[in-house]
DNA sequence: CTCACATGTCTATTTATCTAGACAATTGTA
DNA sequence: TACAATTGTCTAGATAAATAGACATGTGAG
């Protein structure tokens, strides 16, 4: 039936847990919200039944699933967040209507010499100055994404003070005057978190993220824009808009 | 330095692999494409040598390092394939000019009724029967993708046979004389690949995959494809194309 | 209340992973 | 050739993960 795999430096109880996850996002155990059975769980992988055990604990302590003793282990939290992406994507509208409450922290701002990717996707001369922006994203209390925003440092010299005070990116690009801007491209990728996205995601070791690399420009096409964001990738998903009109 | 969690689930020579894999893919050893040595990486991880020798080795068993006895560690497979989505995205020609060979593996095919998803996607009433392709798809003789497509089946019953001896879709649909068509949304995920992707795609445990769940329709806008894809996360990164009109 | 069936806790044992150290083999260089 | 720096192999012991079984505790149905 489900089959997992000893000696591949991944434990069997985390093996199983991610199995469970799947199952859960899969809608499989959906009409009752119960799982089945530790027992009936360990026969299923081929386990003992303290290994189970071990994998539910690590979902119960995630928040995933709820266990009762005497009743059973049951579904707690189901779906993803979805994360709209499309020439006009904005954070702050992003998750709105899926969240009550969201906030953006500033972690860390500096003003440096572009690094060679950071000055290739801005079109500006390599080692000009630009404005860094780390900063954290929760929704309901929850870290789903961490980011790492440039801007060129001669146009945008004191976005950081700004982001302080307006708390929103759409909002700064504003107040210098720039009303409309959208987004160029975005890479995607996945991978394992590093131990600093690790620990500001609060995650654990083994988690992953979706990574997106994206520039915004002005509608003339001048970039203004470089960021680098990583999704939790357990609490979201991205879901591009490829626009309705035809080209 | 760099941290390791002990105790989560995931050994350490796996979890320093997976760290070796990030720091490559930032370019953190591209001057020489040399590793340092197992004694400093051990210091650098604070480990056993012997254990970085383990993620050493799985890595060089992967091929995305090559390791010479008297000489050191290197690299060997640097970057990711890029796999360009947008209103046009067709897999064949996604690839071009990245690898030498692609082909694609029809591994399963029927005609049954749509699940709720399917159905709900391309606008059919719930049990329409549908044409379900399962593929495999690979570049340079390496698996990078695993795709499950649905296509209705009053319009397109022999699907299957069709992509036997034409082998794309996009040929099947001129086929079918649909010249045109574009992908109107996609949705992207990041998770541990379940049991049969792992094999399909021939990765190992804790291995990760992007998941797109995507619609193409026709100019008009009348739904013909709806398709779930996994791809190997190690091995490819997702290039979103917004368009260079505005809207 | 009683029973079947859940989860919770404890002890003991086996197996896998990680550490520690010594030394061999290969490579490039002075 | 001699040497330093690298990876390769071996043995032994410590720590963590997984198995096995017994029994306690809580829940709901008859």
């Amino acid at each position: 039936m489900d089959f997992i795999e000893r000696r591949s430096g991944i434990s069997l109880w985390r093996q199983i847990a991610d199995q469970i996850r799947i199952a859960i996002s899969n809608g499989e155990f959906d009409d009752s919200h119960r799982l089945p059975g530790e027992v009936a769980m360990a026969k299923r992988f081929s386990v003992n039944r303290h290994t189970v055990r071990s994998a539910i604990a690590s979902l119960a302590q995630e928040g995933v699933l709820r266990v009762e003793q005497g009743r059973g282990t049951f579904i707690e939290r189901h779906a993803r967040l979805q994360y709209p992406i499309g020439r006009r994507t904005r954070f702050s509208e992003g998750l709105a209507g899926q969240t009550r409450k969201q906030a953006g922290l500033l972690k860390d701002h500096a003003v440096e010499k572009a690094p060679a990717k950071v000055s290739r996707a801005l079109g500006l001369k390599p080692g000009s100055p630009v404005v860094r922006l780390e900063t954290v994203n929760a929704a309901d209390g929850v870290p789903v994404s961490r980011a790492t925003a440039w801007f060129p440092a001669e146009r945008f010299a004191d976005f950081a003070e700004r982001y302080k005070k307006l708390g929103s990116v759409t909002a700064i690009f504003k107040s210098y005057g720039i009303s409309d801007y959208l987004r160029v491209s975005t890479r995607i990728s996945a991978h394992h978190a590093d131990p600093a996205t690790l620990s500001d995601l609060q995650l654990s070791p083994g988690a992953i993220v979706l990574e997106t690399e994206a520039i915004n420009a002005q509608v003339d096409g001048t970039p203004i824009e470089y960021s680098t964001s990583f999704f939790a990738a357990d609490r979201i998903e991205l879901d591009i808009d490829h626009g309705d009109s035809i080209r």
